[in-house]
DNA sequence: TGCATATTTCTTGTCGACAAATTAAATACA
DNA sequence: TGTATTTAATTTGTCGACAAGAAATATGCA
């Protein structure tokens, strides 16, 4: 890639490491750079044409969000997906769901519903267009939109988090998003955009809770069907 | 502080990082570091006897976890304590209080209850002996290894940044621990680690609920108190 | 040939120095 | 005297180089 290292001279100062955080964030979510792959810092030095102190920077970042992992002195690599402890993860996931639409309800204004409401047009596109990566993406988007809406950061901090791991899941079994499961995911997004339009708490984070339960059992019928296939990260 | 610059050449390779990292961390959730204190990375460089390289690299982890505020090209400095947006935080911290209380309820091993039961004596001896800043450090260990129990790492995570946040926040206010009121916490944490014991989830979480809200309203109290004192932050 | 030891190679961790951005100080001007 | 502009000083961001640790390779010995 060298359009990359062409960027070299006409770099503003400090944005070097920005750069390099997002476009590997993005590698690992999509799995461009799979589970396991090693980082090289010298290697990506020369791939951004810059020195390995912003590269560092940037890894230390991702680091932190656990997106990769450093063995000291040794190696590091992208980190594997723990399939062992998915429950942990749906858990956390479910709880996140109705937590952040239940105070979306609460606390929204106006204009958070525009950006929902944009988003969820975005959703139902994908799911026509049978995209399943925008699917994925928009679908993440917009349940962080209304999770911004219900402003606690801690919250939409973790659930940031767990959507991105997500992302690296769906993205691995993303082929069998082709049945009309999508077209319901359209509809409750809808039900539950509407119980959070209506402030009413309890009804949309009951939404929101059999809305992410549907996802997490399809998702782990997925997972079984893919163990059974041998598939190793 | 010389001790701590001599101890430059018999430092392993890589525990540098480790080392600022974990000192800092102390000092800012200590207050030794007060909000809105500025961080000299020469400074700190020449406190801890290494190359501003190292002490960039623990900035940046703690600036991923909210501890300090970096503004590009110019100052870095101990974040502020968020007065404004607290309910998000209380909201936060009373859901985890459940939630890990609920887990570990149900995936305890007995090896986790002799932990939690060796840190609920410390934290009743640091009642008996009035220690405020005692209390707060086992209490928040003694909720973290129930929290461990629950065997749920993304939300021993939030749980333990939050709690961090909470030992900033109760330090400022810790002359006022000085009533009978963590008696009765001693006597609750007994009921919780009981209701976890006999794997009783939904009383292990009505307990865990309870008691969160009590110490959230208790430190509100404190905060209101606080604000008419004109604290600044 | 098989295994232990030594050497080389490779990657990371740390360093000192330089350059850019910003802030503070100094100077010029009305 | 007060304000605007220029200059100096301070602090961060980046660089290239070196050293340490670990892995890979080569060497020595039975």
């Amino acid at each position: 890639m060298d359009n990359e290292t062409s960027l070299r001279n006409e770099r503003k100062r400090g944005s070097g490491v920005k750069v390099v955080y997002d476009i590997l964030r993005d590698e690992i979510l999509d799995l461009e750079l799979p589970p396991g792959s090693p980082i090289d810092e010298v290697q990506l030095s020369e791939r951004f044409g810059m020195s390995r102190t912003p590269i560092r920077e940037a890894l230390v970042r991702l680091a932190g969000e656990g997106l990769i992992d450093t063995l000291p002195n040794r190696s590091t690599m992208v980190s594997p997906i723990d399939f062992l402890n998915m429950h942990s993860y749906f858990d956390a996931l479910v709880l996140m769901y109705r937590v952040t639409t239940q105070l979306a309800a609460k606390y929204h204004r106006p204009e958070d519903l525009e950006v929902v409401r944009a988003l969820q047009a975005e959703f139902a596109a994908a799911v026509e267009a049978q995209d399943a990566l925008a699917m994925i993406s928009t679908n993440a988007a917009l349940h962080l939109a209304i999770a911004e809406a219900g402003r606690n950061p801690y919250f939409t901090g973790l659930f940031t988090r767990l959507l991105n791991e997500g992302r690296r899941i769906l993205r691995l079994y993303y082929q069998s998003y082709n049945d009309r499961l999508p077209r319901r995911f359209v509809e409750e997004h809808d039900e539950i955009i509407a119980a959070v339009a209506a402030r009413d708490t309890e009804l949309a984070e009951r939404l929101a809770r059999e809305h992410a339960e549907q996802i997490v059992s399809q998702v782990q019928k997925l997972l079984v069907r893919g163990d059974r296939l041998d598939i190793q990260l």
